[in-house]
RNA sequence: GGUCGCGUAGCUCAGUUGGAUAGAGCAACUCACUUCUAAUGAGUAGGUCAAAGGUUCGAAUCCUUUCGCGAUCACCA
């Protein structure tokens, strides 16, 4: 039982001895520093079963329970606050209890619990990863673990998006003007190359959209008749027909982007569980469409087409299947969802990681999947996360204004260096262990600089102004870790004896405080699918340890009891970072 | 136009199920390194929580309206 529960019941206890009045619930908050206390129980609430004074009532609980909970030391009231101050071996007890669990607020999964599948990536094949893609990876990833420290299994995933008029497009251009490059044969990264060629396709396209507008086309028609396009086309559907040197291509340049984007997600820190390819996955669903006709959750059109009347939940009318029979995206990801439930039986709930610009969407899948009365699709969960803007406005792959992911990975690794070269802490470290260092501060930053903010908002990212390495920012914290490793190298002794009674430091008890919000702030990250709450904790708790290790001495302290439970705190405070820090996908370095 | 999201200090962001005088960082200004790593700490200044109503003992938080920004409303993906 915890202190919190433990009074919520004592306050019942008093509340009827003093006035036979029941109550159902008791509301606390943590004592605001400017008074003495550490839990509060807020009156206001109880005047609803007793009227009266707040502060009045406040003084007879108060007493009521300094006398009846052994751990309540003192009290005090302001206004309408019951302040409580709790005795210091109740928090050296719970220290006590915390120190050695190295999975402290990490659940495991019960035997039999659904397992949730988390999708996140899903990058076309034509184009190297940006900033964009950036942010879905991180939030994914980091989500996925998240749920999985909440006491969940995850598998996590991604839908490779390989096929479609797209990476026809690339594939047409390379033919046309390739030469036969390769990766091998310029050094370029695969995804590079072939991006390379989805732009070069746009600029050819627009080239013959003026052409044919220079000879008196319409604006309008010109770009549905460039001869680039419609070979485009043609190619999509060659592909389609399994033409044989069309598929081959497609799978060769394919090949390319996959061994890019490898080097990309091994770089970022990110991986999957299962893959699924668009390639396999696009004529799903269709035979769903027949079940549902017959259900009567669709309904056919004169013209052959399949659509679901939502305007009953406020939204609209839904094609599900052309008239010519083929399926749209919808069609695609219905049946996408249902195969991932056959694949892997455990799986209970989904949650995708797609931008906002997808609500939609998403609000009329999770509807048309409850209709058909799968049971897993009230457990499905759109991350939809803001755009992350430049101050030029939107980045368009096309119009070449994207931050490169690889390139942004190599930017924040250099600056870390620069900024570490400057401090000139590193001597005697080896060459190899200081490029790793600089990777892990540089992805530290931008981690942490696209982490922490709430995923439902926009992101403005500066190129030249550049991500923060002080303050609120991944170094900060990184920083506050390797200071503590540092301490722990010095010790020379055994530090493992377990104290019983010290009279505690301000700063011991608010950071004992703070590392037990740690399990309820994972459950509370979990439920709201925010990295960011894991963030903001874990900032608030590094203040909360620089503050004190700014204060207060740790092995220069002269009692030994003292010193032994200072070093369990501060070996404990880089324990938790470390766990919070691995579910954002971020590293920690030994010294920085 | 309909729907959805967002709007908090000059800038970037926190703010739990409504609770005490709305908090951090950056930038500005003070101070603290012969002392456990100053990528730090202590402090000063900076606010009509977009606006107006309403509910409540109590509202940045809930409801309504208005304004601003964004997204979306394809037999595209």
């Amino acid at each position: 039982m915890n202190i919190q529960n433990l009074i919520a019941f004592k306050v019942k206890e008093g509340f009827l001895r003093l006035y036979q009045i029941e109550i159902p619930t008791v509301e606390f908050q943590a004592t605001r520093k400017e008074f003495e206390g550490d839990i509060t129980v807020v009156v206001f609430p109880l005047l609803k079963y007793k009227k009266g004074n707040p502060a009045e009532i406040g003084e007879n609980l108060g007493k009521y329970l300094s006398e009846n909970v052994p751990e309540i030391k003192k009290y005090n009231v302001v206004q309408g606050f019951l302040n409580l101050v709790i005795d210091d071996v109740f928090y050296i007890n719970f220290f006590n209890s915390i120190f050695t669990n190295s999975t402290f607020g990490f659940e495991i999964p019960k035997e039999n619990d659904k397992a949730i599948m988390v999708e996140y990536s899903s990058p076309n094949t034509n184009k190297p990863l940006h900033l964009g893609h950036v942010r879905n990876n991180l939030l994914g990833f980091s989500v996925a673990e998240i749920i999985k420290a909440s006491g969940k299994k995850v598998y996590k995933t991604q839908i490779i998006n390989d096929r479609g008029i797209h990476i026809c497009k690339s594939m047409l251009a390379w033919k046309l003007f390739g030469n036969g490059e390769t990766p091998q044969s310029t050094g370029l990264k695969g995804d590079k190359l072939v991006g390379n060629y989805y732009v070069k396709f746009d600029q050819e396209y627009k080239k013959q959209i003026a052409e044919l507008i220079s000879k008196g086309t319409s604006e309008e028609e010109a770009k549905t008749t460039t001869p680039i396009l419609s070979e485009a086309q043609q190619m999509l559907r060659n592909w389609e027909n399994g033409e044989e040197e069309v598929v081959a291509l497609w799978k060769k340049m394919n090949q390319w982007v996959y061994d890019g984007f490898e080097v990309t997600y091994k770089n970022l820190g990110v991986d999957f569980d299962k893959l699924y390819y668009e390639s396999d996955t696009y004529l799903l669903g269709k035979d769903v469409i027949a079940e549902g006709i017959e259900k009567g959750v669709f309904y056919k059109k004169e013209d052959g087409s399949v659509w679901c009347d939502l305007t009953d939940e406020g939204l609209d009318e839904k094609i599900v299947l052309r008239s010519d029979g083929t399926a749209v995206y919808m069609t695609q990801d219905i049946g996408t969802a249902i195969q991932r439930v056959k694949d892997l039986k455990d799986v209970g709930g989904m949650v995708y990681t797609v931008g906002n610009e997808q609500d939609y969407h998403f609000q009329v899948l999770f509807l048309i999947l409850k209709k058909l009365g799968f049971d897993w699709a009230k457990n499905l969960f759109h991350l939809s996360y803001g755009m992350v803007d430049l101050p030029s406005g939107k980045m368009k792959s096309r119009e070449g204004t994207v931050v490169d992911a690889d390139d942004l990975m190599i930017e924040m690794t250099e600056t870390a260096k620069i900024i570490s070269e400057e401090l000139g802490k590193l001597e005697g470290y080896l060459e190899v262990k200081k490029n790793e260092l600089f990777k892990t501060i540089g992805l530290g930053a931008l981690k942490y600089f696209i982490l922490k903010v709430d995923p439902k908002k926009r992101i403005l990212f500066d190129p030249k102004s550049s991500v923060d390495f002080q303050g609120n920012t991944g170094p900060f914290i990184q920083y506050t870790y390797a200071r503590i490793q540092s301490i722990i190298r010095k010790v020379t002794f055994d530090y493992s004896l377990e104290i019983k009674e010290l009279e505690l430091h301000e700063k011991e008890k608010d950071l004992i405080k703070q590392l037990a919000l740690f399990p309820e702030t994972v459950q509370q990250a979990a439920a709201n699918y925010s990295p960011a709450i894991i963030a903001n904790y874990t900032y608030d708790l590094v203040k909360e340890f620089n503050s004190f290790y700014q204060n207060v001495s740790i092995l220069g302290e002269e009692n030994h009891e003292k010193k032994v439970f200072r070093i369990q705190i501060s070996k404990k405070v880089a324990d938790v970072i470390k766990q919070s820090f691995s579910l954002l996908g971020i590293n920690v370095p030994e010294r920085m």
